[in-house]
DNA sequence: TTTAGTAGTCATATAATTCTGACTTATTGC
DNA sequence: GCAATAAGTCAGAATTATATGACTACTAAA
């Protein structure tokens, strides 16, 4: 899914925009770990195993574009950088739990 | 998404899932069909511009193998087969509307 | 038994996504 | 200035998904 993809609005069916903000290999557990605590990059490359750096990479910078994720620079001793849900993120929340619940 | 894919069951987040039922370029829009009314192949492949036949089928087993669509033989004049939503296919319904509302 | 309509499959080609490993940038402390 | 750490980017390879066009299977009516 590339950024391009999702932002072509050509959809038809008015679920699927929101369906593809989190389409992608790895984009549903990002968001899970983010509704645990604040993401930092080089921790989320420990916590997802098979990924790499490129692709989460890739998929932070568009659940930022699609206004799910905000990025945080925290000038600390070496560089930190945090990922924080946003207010339409959190409001993603309780529609996941219903979807838990249907498995 | 394969169907290999779709039930390699290495899921971490609960929801992936079932996000996954939905994934892909057209099931979205083939699923958002069939609550309207049952699908048809050929009626299928008019409404959905830009698709093809062999994506089309492949995506119609993989509803099928998610257990979200029923396949329905129907021996008339010229062989008719309808794909149904199932139990499980009509309690996403609802999931979808919240998510449309998110939009 | 030929023909027409529906619902596909198959082999192959193209496109999109993900992976790998080397390289870059920014910051702080020595 | 130099090393260490975090957070990346980049080119290219591998994998997965989607598209194209030719072909097949089944049914019923003529």
């Amino acid at each position: 899914m590339t950024t391009k993809n999702l932002r072509d609005g050509k959809e038809t069916c008015p679920a699927q925009g929101l369906l593809k903000l989190l389409s992608g290999k790895w984009k549903p557990e990002i968001f899970r770990l983010a509704v645990e605590a604040p993401l930092r990059f080089s921790s989320l490359l420990r916590q997802i195993h098979g990924s790499n750096k490129q692709t989460l990479s890739v998929a932070l910078r568009e659940l930022e574009d699609v206004g799910l994720l905000e990025k945080v620079v925290i000038k600390q001793k070496p560089l930190h950088i945090e990922y924080n849900l946003t207010e339409k993120g959190k409001s993603l929340i309780p529609v996941l739990k219903q979807l838990e619940g249907l498995s």
